[in-house]
DNA sequence: TTGTAGGCGTTATCAA
DNA sequence: TTGATAACGCCTACAA
């Protein structure tokens, strides 16, 4: 790092002896005698040799660096995809550079332009909110750049994808509410631009139609993915005329904020109201809250695996690879029959 | 990435000029023709060129990379911390490779071996609840090394360390639960290797002494500094003859595992007994925990900022910046009167 | 104002 | 088995 850093070439001369030779000791080619390159890797020791890295990529045409770019990494959902991605991309000898951008797609796009300046051998991206920034990765795909995209994606691109079945999932978790009786239900819909959110709107809209409930679309409200937008959707359902007796949020921290809300009106979850989650959160969990939980960390390394696969060999199909998930059902909607009304 | 990149040698070529002449018109030197240097210019885009930034840190023998290196980031705290380091060292050019240490020194100990041989220019480090890696940190800073420690830090280290003053506000925190009537406080603290453990214990052991409590030795326990370490101090503390009526948890994981805890045993917070935690978390708020917050991303900027400092120049003097923190009351210390018994 | 040439630390291809 | 040498892409004296 800061010290001066020993060179092959030192060791060659402190031991009168060629670059070329030190260089294949080092790297135990097989055509060198034994002795000598036992002289090397103590001289080497000695004075505390380390490669640079920078000259041997600069060789080799590459750096072992992947980009990561996720909307945010404050709640656990994509830390822990980005775990899963370490674990596979470290053990071969790959860094990951982290980048979130906040939700912003101006953000986004000065990340991944980093990340390209930066000279990452792929990019692992879940977009942002509004999905704003699709000339951006078509650029980078033309250009035959490695790249996967994570739950949030663009499905327009030809590009490897993984996610879960976010409107099946929504199906089931809609179905399970109607099977606890709830007749009125209600979703709070992510950003409109997001594929997770028109999977999920797709889902509840699948659910009512099967069950031969009439969809009403005073009951669909189009808030947002962060919990400070939850506000918004309560303060208009809760001045319809006809309210709803259960809300389908798009995802947890919806969920939450909606229950906290609620909370401040005097209304109980799930007494007076049910609520529903998508991708578990540990807050969501301990308010009791039903959600769908995601394979967060299998999502990760399957990314990861992928992507090396591209870096290896750029040719191979790229496919959206749909992983499994679980409806856990908790206090939040409890069956109409034990709400104790 | 991936498609062959353009060098300015093939500018150059395609110019007439030589490349020396191109890297000046890139790197807009003064000395140099008005026109020629558009005529670079505009090759240069039509080429898409982009520099290679390896050849470049090659030659200036640096990276514009740091390491960073945290016991985990799967709750908002680090996080927080690294958003702020980004937001300072970004800015400045750099990138910062992130790694988690997981609450194990062997894979701290791995994590930093990774970023020295990625050639990191410097580390901000946060160590794992155990403490172990002194060594390793000792021969980092004795090769001068540029490293900032925050949050858990090595106070016995000869380096910049960022934190808050843990035993002040463990104090006003025992000192505000003993205003509110408390008297029989436990205290589950951390692992006992841990900076932040001993100085919050100290802080708990000042508030008592203060007050003219007697320290009563069953009341304090170590249990560690993970949620689910909360369980193991709640088994304690509910089969003492002399139970308390107020626990002063290490960290808001332990309080929340506490709270939780308790639920299970029908026993409820504050009702039944008063629990507080420190650094506070989304979860803890949600659950109305009395809590200390600290200023992370001030935390993370603070440390970058010296962390470039140091870079610049590695004979500054090393310091400990002590940041102020902020006592949060909320109803899981309600005064014993208002509790309503 | 421009071109030539050397070097950053490695690896790899030749000869020796 | 070893050594000289040419890259990798860029920057920068120095010379023209």
């Amino acid at each position: 790092m800061s010290s001066p850093k020993t060179t092959i070439k030192e060791i060659a001369s402190s031991l009168g002896l060629s670059i070329a030779t030190v260089s294949r000791a080092l790297n135990d080619s097989c055509e060198i005698h034994p002795e000598t390159r036992r002289r090397v890797l103590a001289k080497a020791q000695e004075l505390r040799y380390k490669p640079n890295i920078q000259a041997r990529n600069l060789l080799k045409r590459r750096n072992n660096m992947i980009g990561i770019v996720v909307p945010e990494f404050i709640t656990f959902f994509f830390p822990e995809i980005i775990i899963g991605i370490q674990e596979v991309v470290n053990k071969q000898g790959y860094q990951a550079l982290i980048c979130q951008s906040n939700e912003s797609s101006s953000l986004e796009r000065k990340n991944v332009e980093m990340l390209e300046d930066s000279m990452v051998e792929g990019l692992i991206v879940s977009v942002t909110k509004d999905s704003q920034n699709i000339d951006l990765y078509e650029r980078l795909i033309q250009e035959r750049t490695p790249i996967v995209f994570v739950n949030r994606v663009l499905p327009q691109l030809q590009a490897d994808q993984i996610v879960i079945d976010d409107r099946k999932w929504a199906f089931k978790m809609v179905e399970h509410l109607i099977k606890c009786g709830y007749k009125q239900i209600a979703h709070l819909a992510g950003n409109p631009d997001l594929s997770v959110s028109k999977e999920r709107l797709q889902g509840y809209l699948d659910a009512l139609a099967t069950y031969n409930i009439p969809i009403q679309e005073q009951f669909i409200m189009h808030v947002g993915v962060q919990q400070d937008r939850a506000k918004s959707g309560i303060d208009y359902l809760m001045v319809l005329k006809e309210k709803p007796d259960a809300i389908f949020a798009v995802n947890d921290p919806i969920a939450i904020g909606c229950i906290l809300e609620l909370r401040k009106r005097g209304l109980n979850v799930p007494k007076d109201i049910a609520v529903a989650g998508f991708s578990e959160s540990p807050i969501g969990k301990i308010m009791e809250l039903t959600s769908v939980s995601q394979p967060t960390f299998e999502i990760g390394r399957i990314a990861a695996e992928r992507l090396l696969k591209q870096i290896e060999n750029y040719n191979t199909l790229k496919e959206t690879i749909v992983l499994d998930a679980k409806l856990n059902i908790r206090n939040s909607t409890l069956p109409q029959s034990k709400r104790g009304h």
